[in-house]
DNA sequence: TCTGGGGTCCTAGGACCC
DNA sequence: TCTGGGGTCCTAGGACCC
């Protein structure tokens, strides 16, 4: 048998955690810039604010309703996701972190146990240790155990435990459960499902096996499997697992139309790029650079820009990969385009224990003393806070209105932001 | 005025190889 | 005029997940 732990409402319940005067009260998280909600309490979920709504029509709509809003706080939810993490740790034989707020249990070696009554103690252990409220779903598969942990979610009766262990049961959950909500259907085969008169997992579940490979491919057949209690969806882990590519994208609180403003930021997302890459001890080949208009404005010129570069020698210091992305942006660029938001991609990363030179170009004295730049900011930032030392492309200057001085500001808006509670013991002083 | 960010896997089709 | 068979690698686009 395979657990399922989902957090509720992850963001929302880890600013409750050091609020608890709201824990009553309709929350929401904002994404950056708070833009739009990306995480809603109960009782906002009950208004049928639906995610992503953008907060600006959430004031507009919902003006007295009383909505906290926060913006996130992604150094307090890490710190939480690890701290029930280890709770788990301790008391499942394994456990595979799935997301910042799921992990898969192994639940090898249990036969015999009471599952539920299991269950339901380490809920109430996380809930008691950490302060989160976490729902848990049992069953022999990964899809079915998403779906009992849903149905621990969805009805207090279950105590936060539901499992799925006999046919039957296994049989009734698939009969009231939307075929729209099974892991691994998404909006799109939903759509085709419903329009074929298949609403239900249970009716999904009855399809032929050829005509739902036919017609849904082999992922589409791994889910029905899963389904009828056959696993066949393997889970890999969250930790340790290299990244193939690796993406460090934003938007921009207000439009920007100048090239030296586009710098910093791609700078930035470019040293960031770097920073994950020697993070897991790997070098990229490829750097893609991309910029873009904003798409909700219909009434301006549109532009989505991009390029890419390939290394003779992979790398990954800081110095390089920024160097090739402010060169792919003043590529890209075009004047007189209001852009909203600019990304970098690295891609074709491999260990960075094995590189392969360039037979020809490599200058194994300017890659070590840049790879010895990178390990020494790397050393100090770890020490003295992220962004302590950074590279002059990187700061975001701002001029005064008679051009003489230069100020250097914060790129992202979060207004709303709690204090980093957990990880910062400034956090508490006040004033 | 204001609209998020970061990933993976699969398939089809083209290029190329022997 | 006739024109095989089997395979790999790469890429773009689609679909999904959180």
């Amino acid at each position: 048998m395979v657990g399922l732990v989902d957090c509720d409402n992850f963001f929302c319940s880890c600013e409750r955690v050091f609020r608890p005067d709201l824990a009553k009260t309709p929350l929401v998280v904002l994404s950056n810039n708070d833009g739009c909600v990306v995480a809603r309490s109960r009782e906002v979920k009950a208004m049928g604010i639906p995610e992503g709504m953008p907060y600006y029509q959430l004031k507009e709509k919902y003006p007295d309703s009383g909505i906290v809003a926060f913006s996130s706080n992604y150094a307090l939810y890490a710190d939480m996701s690890a701290r029930v993490i280890s709770i788990l740790r301790g008391e499942a034989p394994d456990v595979i972190q799935y997301s910042i707020d799921e992990a898969f249990l192994i639940l090898e070696g249990m036969e015999g146990l009471d599952l539920h009554k299991w269950g339901e103690g380490l809920c109430r252990k996380v809930q008691k240790c950490t302060g989160m409220p976490v729902s848990l779903g049992i069953a022999s598969t990964n899809t079915l155990a998403k779906m009992a942990s849903k149905y621990a979610k969805k009805y207090p009766g279950y105590n936060k435990c539901c499992v799925i262990s006999t046919e039957e049961q296994r049989q009734k959950a698939l009969s009231l459960f939307p075929v729209g909500d099974v892991w691994g259907i998404g909006r799109r085969i939903r759509r085709k499902l419903e329009y074929i008169g298949v609403n239900t997992a249970y009716d999904f579940a009855s399809l032929q096996k050829d005509y739902v490979r036919r017609r849904f491919h082999v992922t589409g057949e791994r889910t029905w499997k899963e389904l009828q209690g056959i696993p066949c969806i393997e889970i890999e882990g969250l930790e340790g697992v290299s990244k193939k590519t690796i993406v460090t994208s934003r938007s921009f609180p207000e439009m920007i139309r100048e090239l030296d403003d586009l710098r910093s930021h791609v700078a930035n997302y470019a040293a960031r790029c770097a920073l994950k890459l020697r993070r897991q001890n790997s070098v990229c080949a490829v750097v893609t650079a991309f910029i873009q208009s904003n798409h909700f404005r219909e009434d301006l010129e549109q532009y989505d820009g991009s390029g890419y570069h390939s290394f003779s020698t992979p790398t990954n210091t800081t110095n390089e990969i920024v160097e090739c992305a402010i060169r792919i942006l003043d590529y890209i660029f075009r004047k007189g385009i209001w852009y909203k938001r600019a990304g970098i991609m690295v891609s074709g990363i491999t260990p960075a224990n094995a590189i392969q030179p360039d037979l020809f170009e490599y200058c194994p004295e300017r890659r070590r003393r840049f790879s010895e730049v990178s390990a020494a900011i790397d050393r100090i930032n770890s020490r003295m806070g992220a962004d302590t030392v950074v590279l002059g492309t990187q700061q975001y200057r701002e001029r005064s209105e008679d051009g003489k001085s230069i100020k250097f500001v914060n790129a992202i808006r979060r207004a709303m932001k709690s204090p980093d509670y957990s990880t910062r013991l400034g956090a508490f002083v006040v004033g």
